[in-house]
DNA sequence: AAAATTAGTTGTATTTGTCAACTAATAAAC
DNA sequence: GTTTATTAGTTGACAAATACAACTAATTTT
């Protein structure tokens, strides 16, 4: 029984995979962006873009579970793009605010838009009722995996 | 309507990949293994140990939704370690079969006490019934992704 | 004032992934 | 049987992301 959910967990483990691969692929063979985007540089600009009080680096790199030099790397390219702009903070001159541009929030809208017909894909066949399911079992782990 | 769909559905992109960051931290922090594996080298060494019928490279690399070079890639490592070896068949010599070695099925029976634990923390609070709802949800996202 | 902490940066190494080109083996076409 | 096409694996080059340690400058704590 036990060898049994283990295996169910770990097959469900590359279900996901895919599905990061699909979104993956789906991103990075966007072609009408001004500007490309990975997958990973996506995601973290939306991030930003939700977040309604200035954050710095660090609390990107926490929100986002990566490590303070990998986002620092992401923002770098994001920088670079022109799409995020580090300003240094008034109050201590260490923390950088991270600011989305005009730029930044056109690519967002732009790539939302794959986002969204790709989920529209993901999700046919599942019922309003199965989906909420899953988003509340997701969000459940979550919890548990940040205590760890 | 649908803007608020899609917050939701990066969110919950957000947090699967918290997940396996999770994932792939435990697999990469254990320190009593013969062997050190990175979580894509594990995965691919358990999904190979529970094929019953002989395999070669390219059904691993469809299985895994993988390149056949980064397929490739992992197997290298993994016959290096002494895990897994490559046999060529007898009927067609381009083609390797993949077997699990002694010293494989030992890392993967240790490892997957770690993933054991793992599941046990994550699920907590959890239901069985919203736990088999989320396989079902993610079995059929994932058959909607292998149509993409 | 000195020591400790913090935010960001840099350097280095590793892993994984993509894609194209290639080789050798096999299958298909003629 | 010969030629052409396809296949399985390999190699090379490059890119992205990640980890970790060490470092610098700014700030806080002692």
């Amino acid at each position: 029984m036990k060898e049994k959910m283990d295996l169910s967990i770990m097959d469900m483990g590359r279900m996901m995979q895919e599905l990061f691969r699909v979104f993956k692929k789906r991103i990075e063979s966007e072609e009408n962006a001004e500007v490309k985007l990975s997958s990973e540089q996506f995601s973290l600009l939306h991030a930003l873009s939700l977040k309604e009080e200035e954050v710095i680096q660090k609390d990107m790199a926490e929100m986002m579970g990566k490590d303070k030099s990998a986002v620092l790397r992401i923002i770098d390219c994001l920088e670079e793009k022109g799409l995020v702009r580090r300003v240094a903070a008034m109050e201590d001159r260490r923390k950088n605010y991270l600011m989305v541009t005009k730029a930044g929030y056109r690519a967002i809208d732009l790539y939302m838009v794959i986002v969204y017909e790709l989920v529209k894909e993901l999700r046919d066949g599942l019922s309003q009722e199965d989906v909420d399911t899953f988003h509340k079992v997701v969000n459940q782990i979550r919890c548990n995996a940040i205590k760890l």
